[in-house]
Formats: C-alpha cells, structure tokens, sequence
DNA sequence: CATGGGATTGACT
DNA sequence: GTCAATCCCATGC
C-alpha cells in the first residue's frame, strides 16, 4: 500500500487533516513510520506561527495544502508540518511523533537510542531519525522527497487533547494521538484526551 | 541594526 | 524536577 494522500486531502479544515492522519504514513529515503501523533494550527489562533500574517517565515503556510512547512524550533530542531486548507490561509498540522515501519536501522544510526520508542516519539526526535532538514521546507508531500501515504490500516480510534510546549491559545484541544500507543511524545493522565469521533469533524 | 523568544530535546540534579 | 544548547526571524529602535 503505497498510494500518496492527494492534495485535495489537504485542502479541507485543518482539524480534519489532523484528526484524519493519524494513522497515516510519512516516508523519506527509504525510511517510515505511522503517525501516532499530530497537533494543528490556525493562522486565527496565536500559537500558530501564521498568527503574524504572511511573512519571509510562513510564506509556505500561506502556500498551497500538500506542502511540507519545515522550520527550526529552539534553535536546534527541525520539525515537519503539512500545510492544510486553501492558499491564503495559513494552516497546517505538525506532526509530533511516529511509530517506526521501515529503515529502523538506519533511523537507530541517525538517533544513537536504543529504545525503540525513542526514536520517534516527538517532533525532533523523528525528523533527525528520517534525516528530514530545512532544506525541505517547501517540498511537496504528494511527490516526495518527503511523502505521506493512506493509511494502510483505516484510521485507528482517536484522542484528543490540549496541545503540548505552547504558551498561548492553550486550552483549544487541538491535539490527536492514536488510543494506547506507545510511541506518542508523552503519555497522558487518564482522562486528559477525550475520544474524537471520525464523523462528527 | 539589536534584541529576545520559541510548535524541543537531552543531560544533569 | 531543572536547565543549556542554538538559530531563525518578528519586532522595535
């Protein structure tokens, strides 16, 4: 099951694109992993970097859905984002954490753990395992080098919760993990995440 | 042009 | 639990 989520799957409420990837397939260079874990943001909310409007920085948030905006967090990490909905509105679903597929070896390599729960398990963490950089900013995540395929399994059952390592807008339960895995950025006190249903968006 | 904060991680107490 | 690392870029002078 390889077949590449179409951009029109991007082109729709961000929270849905969220909600609906989970359980999704990013791949790069031979390496993939299962999205256990996303968070989105909204240019009308201020912890999304598109609150500032349209700037040098989220030029590629105000760009078309499909695209991969990736940026330097704390001056160390690069982390992948999916920019969602249509071109002026600057949306997009970050995605914090990964169950490993394939290339576990290399990903090993790239993070020197040994869990294999931490070599995904946060924003950081999985884009130094997959070797995903800035440079990428901008790619398409329908053609590649970075891609996301359908979810090979259906959309497992969903959580949801408030976001994580923000300061503003902290009570939109903006926030989807995959029920019970193991290899989301944090576990969470029971009864934090609330079930989403698939089809009440 | 200078400053300061951030969608984090890993090492250390 | 605390905290430094490290750099892009928005903001303000």
């Amino acid at each position: 099951m390889h077949a590449a989520l179409p951009a029109e799957f991007y082109g729709r409420p961000v929270l849905e694109v969220a909600r609906d990837l989970v359980g999704c397939v990013v791949r790069h260079s031979g390496m993939s992993g299962l999205i256990v874990e996303t968070e989105a943001y909204h240019d009308t909310e201020p912890a999304s970097h598109a609150f500032a409007g349209l700037t040098p920085r989220t030029e590629t948030l105000f760009g078309p859905p499909g695209v991969a905006y990736i940026y330097r967090s704390y001056g160390v990490h690069a982390l992948l984002n999916a920019v969602c909905e249509d071109e002026r509105t600057g949306a997009g679903v970050l995605i914090r954490a990964l169950e490993p597929l394939e290339g576990e070896g290399e990903m090993r390599a790239r993070r020197r753990r040994d869990r294999l729960e931490d070599l995904c398990s946060g924003p950081g963490k999985l884009t130094q395992a997959l070797g995903v950089d800035l440079e990428l900013n901008g790619t398409s995540l329908v053609d590649g080098p970075v891609r996301i395929d359908a979810a090979p399994a259906g959309t497992p059952e969903i959580l949801t919760g408030p976001r994580i390592g923000i300061t503003r807008a902290v009570d939109l339960p903006w926030r989807f993990c995959a029920a019970g895995s193991r290899f989301v950025s944090r576990p969470w006190p029971p009864g934090l995440l609330a079930p989403v249903s698939r089809t009440a968006g």
